[in-house]
DNA sequence: CTACGACTTCAAGCCGACTTGAGGTCAAGC
DNA sequence: GCTTGACCTCAAGTCGGCTTGAAGTCGTAG
């Protein structure tokens, strides 16, 4: 169970050691030693940086994955919330493909302005539906 | 073809004043006169507002958004790019998808720690995987 | 004619997530 | 035992996308 250099860590982790110190003063990893000055994590830093990545990309921000790893011994990770969390991630997910549905008619629409396009209209206003939708959440999120 | 008063496409488009004169700083949307001091809008500016909103959710940039806009008497929306984005924002749709399973499965694992799941591992593997390929987007696009 | 209140401008501030820069320290190789 | 260079700390800077605040200007209702 030998300890990593922050250089092997960053080397495995693809992320730079400017980002782990970062991460560390925010609580999200740990270093489990040091060799001189120099930080030593042990192994598991890999697993908890690729976690971390995730929640990223799933939207969270540092701030919320620090509190979903919980203060240790807080084994109660709230279920209901990572439901919603899952659900919000899906729709959004939905909503992206037909953006992308739409970017690909814009690419192709052989019709004057897209705006006189019916199907254009039609994926615009399932996109506002959508980002209304969204800014609600964020409204009962954030207030 | 009576002109809106930003109160209106406020109201209209759930934007708040100062993101309308930031956007118009940007050239991203125009007035088309004044009352007094008061901007007034074509109607059109609404859909626009929409489409602009639309690029946000599919993740590009205002500046981005404008250069898609286009200097007007530019036909040429390159398709390609169009097609490209497209391609990114599916496969970024369906990493999140894969990410809604994982939270779904790590609210329902009950495995003493998630890491002693094989089929979370297996997850957190992909997920890393999709990581990297959109580090390697990014510094594509951004270098 | 005056007061009101919704708009205006412009510069500055804020947030998250990092990065950068200056100046310092230390293990290892020669 | 000295140099090297990769790390360290801490403060400040950056970037995108807005928001906020102070001070000013108008059209309209009373």
């Amino acid at each position: 169970m030998k300890l990593l250099d922050i250089s092997e860590v960053v080397a495995a982790s693809g992320l730079p050691a400017s980002t782990l110190r970062y991460y560390e003063t925010l609580r999200l990893i740990t270093s489990a030693g040091r060799h001189g000055l120099r930080r030593q994590y042990e192994p598991e830093v890999i697993q908890r940086l690729a976690l971390i990545g995730m929640g990223r990309s799933a939207g969270l921000s540092l701030e919320e994955i620090a509190r979903l790893f919980g203060r240790r011994a807080t084994p109660e990770i709230p279920r209901a919330d990572l439901h919603r969390r899952a659900e919000a991630l899906d729709s959004e997910a939905r909503g992206m493909m037909a953006l992308a549905r739409m970017m690909r008619h814009v690419a192709e629409c052989p019709a004057p302005s897209h705006m006189e396009c019916p199907s254009f209209l039609k994926l615009l206003r399932v996109g506002s539906a959508q980002r209304a939708r969204a800014r609600r959440r964020q409204e009962r999120v954030g207030g």
